[in-house]
Formats: structure tokens, sequence, C-alpha cells
DNA sequence: GCGGTGACAATGC
DNA sequence: GGCATTGCCACCG
């Protein structure tokens, strides 16, 4: 595949089932060719057309500037919120979920 | 080429 | 569970 980190973090931003959620880590682990820095920067650049709401920390939290939009997204979505942080052990997709 | 910065992660206290 | 430190990679002045 001659796709960029850039495109692979989206295809696999992208990928992530609706009422599911994935951490930076998960995510950089899929395209197992950047780091999870990578992740948030190609979201914050062009995550517009992607569920970047369904991304988040390692901790289940998330950054304050998009912390209101990612709350009601997921809620909408019946994912379950937690004082502030996502119940990943029950929203947290398996690994390989692209593949 | 260098230092600073950021939608992060892992570890230690 | 929360805070501080270190390491990581790419971009900017």
């Amino acid at each position: 595949m001659d796709e960029t980190r850039h495109e692979r973090i989206r295809a696999a931003v992208a990928a992530i089932p609706e009422g599911r959620v994935a951490t930076y880590g998960d995510v950089a682990a899929e395209v197992g060719e950047t780091s999870a820095r990578l992740v948030g920067r190609v979201l914050r650049e062009d995550g517009s057309d992607l569920p970047w709401h369904r991304v988040l920390r390692a901790d289940g939290s998330s950054a304050p500037q998009i912390l209101d939009e990612q709350h009601a997204r997921l809620r909408a979505e019946g994912v379950e919120i937690r004082d502030g942080r996502v119940v990943l052990a029950n929203h947290r997709v398996a690994s390989g979920w692209i593949s």
C-alpha cells in the first residue's frame, strides 16, 4: 500500500464501528507505522469527515477542547460515560478491528 | 539545524 | 484516581 500515515490513520478511525470507541494508542497500533501523537494531529487537521469522537485517550478521558462534542456524540451512539470518562471496558474495539 | 509545541502513552509517587 | 516526568513523531519559526 502506498498510503501515507495520514491516510492510514484516517482509514483506521473510519473503520471504528458505531457505538464503539478506540484509544489513540490502539489506532496507532493498528496503523503500526505511527505514534499516538500523530493520530491526534491528523484528527485535528482532517478529522472533520471522520468519527473522531470515537477516539479517546488511554484512560477514557479526552481533550477539553473537544470534550463537549465528544461527550454529546458518544452518548447519542449509546456509549456510556462515567464522570467525564468513557467506559472503555464496555465499548473499546478489539485489536485488529480493521483486518 | 535547533528549540518549542501538541486532540498522546507509559511509568512512578 | 490524579499529578509529574519522560519518550515519541511531525510541524513551525
